[in-house]
This record gives structure tokens, sequence and C-alpha cells, in this order.
DNA sequence: CACTGACTGGAGGATTTTTTTCCACTTAGA
DNA sequence: TCTAAGTGGAAAAAAATCCTCCAGTCAGTG
């Protein structure tokens, strides 16, 4: 646990005992992790290498000076996103007059971050280990879980659904759709279709004993994990 | 249009001049269409045909036998797709006492079903002028349209909702989700979901005012088709 | 029930895609 | 100004996928 702080401390995922990068490269290995993001969303995390640099604008080599081979790279991504979902569930919490309006809130915003497509299968191919991901996770799930209880307590936000609930359903809106429509206004009607959805978690619009299917947990689709061989 | 009701007379998708197939041949062909819808869901329409045979069953000789290209096979699968669902749709409004319910009734089924979460691509591989394909397609199209109108009329369905909305969120929500869940499991949850969307579709959950984005039909996705150079 | 042409599986060569290394060249920054 | 850090891209190596061919099997007719 003080292992996981300290290396927190170093910038962003380097191990601080590393000599720092040179500032050329610290960009490059910035754009990188935006286009291995986009990338990833859009072809899944199998998605050729090269592709990930061509969009960075960088060449091949570059990416793999950078992170020696696909897990290393994964595991970036994966971090960074974790950092800047939890970071806006926490915003949202604290800024927002009620839960379930922070809870709205932070939904519209994962949509925009839009690698929460992606989010299982990342995970997935990450060491379980791995102790600095599932900190970070474990604060934002935590933090959602209690928006989630305090809604409800409050009487706006139905019962009968979960936080897991919430997290597949960020997960389903989030993936591109297939076809001819543009990137842009898929995402609009992602958001619109978002709305929709709240519509119905609201507690007004609950029919008693309505929901069917597995009420899962995060914790449920953690043990899910339990690391098929491969 | 004489033509293409001609064309529907042979059984199902085979030309009829054709001299009919032997009973076993008939049989691994079904399971071949059966094999690649599934595939296509889990994997896109770009999944390798070999995986498609062994599923089904066969050699993957016999897969290029009975469908001499990857496009065949993508029509086939597209037009048995829009058979089945268009039958469902009609199947719903013709059973069903109301419009809405109709709608519910159909959205489930398009789940069971699961190749929706492929429809917009399988059809955009197709050549735009194929009147087999487009006649089915406008067939069920129009049924659902009217469903939808009606539902709205009858003061069930909020007003400010689209049959694009409707066609596109089956889409979402057919798609199997990334990452560990099991299958079935995941096919439950997404049922659970349409349940949630559906609460937020009713017409006492509309909020004035409220939704943003583009309300699509499915005439906007068709020009929104037109044929990139690929 | 024997015969035959329709049908089959799968090996394996051709082709395409993706990974990964290497090195001559460039440049940030002391 | 100097140099170690950083770079791009060519190309060899490996992997995935396509697609054909043919020796052998079997459905269904006469």
């Amino acid at each position: 646990m003080f292992l996981h702080m300290l290396a927190r401390l170093g910038s962003m995922g380097q191990k601080p005992k590393e000599r720092p990068l040179r500032a050329d490269a610290r960009d490059n290995r910035r754009r990188i992790l935006a286009a291995a993001g986009e990338v990833f969303v859009e072809q899944g995390p199998g998605a050729p290498l090269e592709e990930i640099s061509k969009r960075a604008g960088t060449g091949i080599a570059t990416l793999y000076r950078r992170f020696p081979d696909r897990e290393a790279l994964t595991r970036a991504v994966a971090l960074d996103a974790l950092e800047r979902t939890t970071d806006e569930v926490k915003r949202a919490r604290d800024e927002e007059p009620t839960a379930f309006a922070a809870l709205v809130r932070y939904m519209h915003r994962v949509l925009d971050i839009r690698i929460g497509a992606v989010f299982p299968v990342l995970l997935e191919e990450i060491p379980f280990e791995d102790e600095e991901i599932a900190a970070v996770r474990a604060d934002g799930v935590t933090v959602m879980q209690d928006l989630v209880a305090k809604a409800q307590s409050d009487g706006d936000l139905r019962p009968d659904v979960t936080h897991g609930d919430v997290g597949m359903m960020l997960v389903r809106l989030s993936r591109p759709l297939p076809g001819p429509l543009p990137r842009e206004m898929g995402e609009e009607l992602a958001h619109r279709h978002l709305d929709l959805l709240i519509d119905g978690l609201r507690t007004a619009a609950a029919r008693p004993g309505e929901l069917g299917g597995p009420a899962l947990t995060f914790g449920d689709l953690d043990s899910m994990g339990d690391r098929q061989p491969r």
C-alpha cells in the first residue's frame, strides 16, 4: 500500500526511479497513449499497433521503445482511463446538489471519455494482482456505489437498480455504433439514449416487480474475471 | 417488383431456377448460415471464415462451395435476419393488445435474435440496389414505424422519440458486452436494461424539452450509407 | 442394392496482415 | 557546441487468413 503510493509520485505511470523522459519524448508518449485509447475503442484492444503509432503521428519504433509490448501499453491506457473516470465521479459528487444529479452528470461525462467502451476487456488483459490499477479502480467504484445508495435513499433513483447496472449501461452506451453513422452523430445519439435511460432510472418510472435478469455488482464482475486460461 | 416476388418463390434465398440441393447439403447450408450469424455478432462481419465453418461443424470447402465469397454469405445472413425480424414485428403487431405492448414484445424478441447487433454493417456491405433485401427491409420498417406512431397517438409512447431511436437502441442492446461476463448472463442483462429503457420511453417518464441529439429516422440512416469509397 | 454424380473434409500453397528489430539520422538541452 | 537521448521507417520474421484442389464418401434413384 505504501509502495503503491510511492509509485504514484512519479509523473503518471512511470516508476519514480527511472530518469525522466526528454520533453519531446514525454509528449510523444502522451500522444501515443491518447491514440491507443481511441483506436482501442474503435477497433478493440487487439488493434494493430502500427495504426496507433500512425494516429499518434510517430513512428512505430517510438511506440515500441516506450511500451515494450502490448500489455504495457494496455496497462497504461487502462490506468489513465481509470484515473480520469475516478476523477470525474468525485468531481460530480462534490459539485452537484444531489446524488442523482451527480450520477447523471457522471454518466454523460463517461460517454465523452469514450474509453469506458472497452474497460472490461482492458482490465481482463492486465495481471490480476496489479496493485496500482486495483487501487484506483476500487476508489472510483466506491464513490459510485455511494452515489447510487444515496440517490436511492433520497428517493430519486429506483431501488431495484444496482451500481453494476449503471456501469454496464455505460459500457454499452460508450461503444461506437457499427455502421455508416458518422462518429460525431453516433455520440450525440448516445447522449440522447442515455437521457432516455435515465428517465427509466427514476423512482417514478419503476413498475413494481418488473426487473428480471441478474442484479450485478462490480464484485460479481471481478469474480467472473477469474482468469480463464486464455 | 414482379421479378422480386418471383425470386422469393424459391425456397429461401435460392434463385428458383437452380436445381434444389441434396438434403444433407441443404442442412449444411442452414448450419453455416446460423453459425455465420453467431460469429458475425461476436466478432464482426470480417471474422475469419474458417471460424464459421468450424462452428457449423463442416469443412471450410463446404462453406466456399455454398457461398463463393464473403459477400454472398453476408447477404444471405442479412436476408435471413431481416426476414426473421420482420416476421416478429408483424406477429407482435397482430397479437398484442396495444401498439406499445407490441413494441415492447418486439424489442425483447430482437434481443433474442441477436443479429440486430451487426445489422447496420451487414447492410453496408451489400450492394445498394439489392431489391430483395430492400423490399423485406422496407416492409419491416414500415410496420415498426406504424407501431411507433400508433403508440404515440395512444398516449403510451413519449412523443419525442422516433422509430430510429428504437432501432438504434436495439442495435446497442444486442451487441454482446466485451469482457468476462458469460454470454448467457450478458443476454439476461440486456433484457434487464431494455426494461429500464422502456420505462424511460413511456409518456409519463418524459421531461419537457429534455432530449437533445439527432432524432433519426431510418431514411436518414439510408442516406448516410451513401457508400463511402471504402 | 448397386451405382453415380453430388457432396465432403482438410491439407497446404498463396497472400495479406502484423509484429518486431535495427540502424543511420536528428535534436533537446547541459 | 557536443552528445546521449530520441527518432522514423525499411524490412525480415511470424502469424493469420484466404482459397483451391482432389481423393474419398454417401444420398437417392432406377
